[in-house]
DNA sequence: CCGTGTAATGCAAGCGCTTACATTACTTGC
DNA sequence: GCAAGTAATGTAAGCGCTTGCATTACACGG
């Protein structure tokens, strides 16, 4: 008997959050107090505090975001756009930035561009447009007008992955084209001659470009021609991967050689050598980027360079928190990456 | 002369962001007129419709969201919370679901628990304060309170990874302990008798506990005491997982099969298999689950349960999408996962 | 005992949007 | 030609919060 009304009232019971006035009217206090004790405490006196902190726990209130947003013109968000989720390459990096973040009480929207700018600069109006507060960027390659429409919006930005002194904007990372030159060096002195890189699209990717740039100062710089080259371009996946070096090793001359854009495709490139059954790095040398987890794990373990991830991250929030904090004191960073030698690279074979 | 003023407005110049008022202004209409044509376009004449547009592209608007937040009480935000992003295990199907979701106009939030309870439980409140219109979240297993939390608020959410039927609560995903049963009777019929797991930490996490019975079942089936079963909890690392395979070889009597609860795990057993020259598997096999795309770059490549993690992101999408349309009628749904016999499952040696 | 300074609090005006309801301008049937 | 319906648009009331300014309550020196 009891029974009906009490289930009817399960269904309909949708309790509305408590709401700032709640908050007061138990406290016995205006609204404007209660804000102000849950933002700047100081203002407060400590007996009105105690009796606010206590009605906020009992009720339970959690602020709205979109009212607090609207009214204060502020969210405490901030958004990263990074190329892709797919695989780790951004991971690491992705998680000191928003442990950061989390440490000063801030939120972190993510969003993946899936290497298209079109997407990206969408992204990045959508992420805007949610109010976010600052802006983590991959790269510098991006059109004009999304610049500009982050200077006309006052929208703090830090470019990561990447390190450049360039037109103002201030970027935390490494020189991608120093630390692969650094690499191709070593490849070089081990006698390799016949060198083969496998990246991704380099249009509109400073990385992928920069790391190709640096393959060829080091073969100038040992007097290899550094139109000999050779290049395949596609998207980052192990399978894709596979395919590039294939295809490569059909090539005459083959390459002794095999550079990688990152470990991902390089674990591609170690899974066709063993299925082709050739030996890395007694028949061919192949080489990643990045350090991600998987460079350790394939077989040979993966001659690789090392990128700091984590560092990266968290200096891009240290950045970014004192930009929104108004100090425009900051300025980029360079960061450095070292070549971290396994076992996939070795000398080259005599012909 | 002219210099001056010039300079001091560049540095001021903040374009606030379009209102609807300044697009109603343009293109001489009404806020409400304006707000409609974005929202539900039927209403509006062609002719306004069109010149209402254009408005907004010529001045570039976008809505603010905390404003549409505060008036709509609904923000098209919806939240994933998983336990890591470190490695891939779930960066697949957090994929496949947001896909699904961008088709669909709404944007996704992505907040990492750390397979921490409390801190679960922080990040859900954290994401409804922020007004998500509806949960992702993985497994059953969190405090009672959390589920009347998010039923008083009336938030739509779906369980994945995992599936049962269960509570009233709808989940989309597979019988994890079926799974691992089945994987574990091949296991069996390949005449291992003395077995071992590894596993992350089982309390507050019903996947890992689940594929831990499944094991046991299939022994049981089998006539193996399920109790004979050792068990090795760690965190989700590489390193974790070769320690623990290190330790578990040091054991008397030593497992001729070591199952892992993912193949992240397994793919630090099998380094450390090679590390301590053991042969696989030749002298010991090691199983994976998750199928994620290490599994097939290790070597030897790792028999694992292939998880459908796209369908799983595609269909929790789907569900939610229908239940925040006011569709009651949605039902929990069954995936299958199925065993992939790859190369480091063999036969039991002979003593 | 009063004037004054200071600390604590309240008042109320928005922030930019959605939406129920009111209003206007037309059709259309009789 | 008019009542009545319908489609298109406008009006204005909030949504829940922050914050500049006004007010109140004291403490204190003279």
């Amino acid at each position: 008997m009891e029974k009906q009304p009490d289930q009817a009232e399960k269904y309909r019971r949708s309790v509305p959050s408590p709401t700032l006035e709640d908050v007061a009217t138990r406290a016995g206090v205006s609204t404007a107090t209660v804000s102000r004790c849950l933002n700047n405490p100081s203002k407060v006196a400590k007996t009105t505090r105690e009796r606010v902190l206590e009605a906020v726990r009992t009720l339970g209130y959690a602020p709205n975001f979109g009212a607090q947003a609207l009214a204060a013109k502020r969210t405490n968000t901030f958004g990263a756009i990074i190329p892709t989720m797919e695989n780790a390459i951004f991971a690491r990096g992705l998680q000191a930035f928003q442990e950061e973040l989390q440490r000063n009480g801030i939120t972190l929207l993510v969003a993946s561009s899936s290497y298209t700018p079109e997407l990206e600069e969408q992204q990045i109006r959508g992420l805007v447009a949610r109010g976010a507060d600052a802006l983590l960027l991959i790269g510098h390659a991006r059109a004009p007008q999304v610049y500009e429409f982050l200077d006309d919006r006052q929208v703090p930005y830090v470019i990561t992955w990447t390190y450049e002194d360039f037109q103002s904007r201030i970027s935390i990372g490494f020189d991608n084209r120093k630390a692969m030159k650094c690499l191709a060096e070593r490849v070089i002195s081990l006698g390799h001659r016949n060198i083969a890189l496998i990246t991704s699209h380099r249009k509109d990717n400073d990385r992928a470009s920069h790391r190709c740039e640096g393959i060829q100062d080091a073969m100038a710089l040992h007097g290899i021609d550094p139109e000999g080259l050779r290049i395949v371009e596609t998207p980052y996946t192990i399978s894709n991967g596979a395919d590039a070096f294939a295809s490569l090793m059909e090539s005459d001359p083959r390459p002794t050689a095999v550079l990688c854009g990152n470990d991902v495709l390089a674990a591609g490139a170690l899974l066709q050598a063993r299925k082709m059954n050739l030996d890395v790095p007694g028949d061919v040398s192949i080489t990643g980027f990045d350090d991600i987890e998987i460079a350790q794990i394939v077989t040979p373990a993966l001659t690789t360079v090392h990128v700091p991830h984590r560092e990266m991250g968290k200096g891009a929030a240290r950045l970014l928190l004192g930009m929104r904090n108004g100090q425009m004191t900051t300025s980029s960073t360079e960061l450095e990456a070292h070549v971290v030698l396994r076992d996939s690279l070795g000398p080259a074979p005599r012909t």
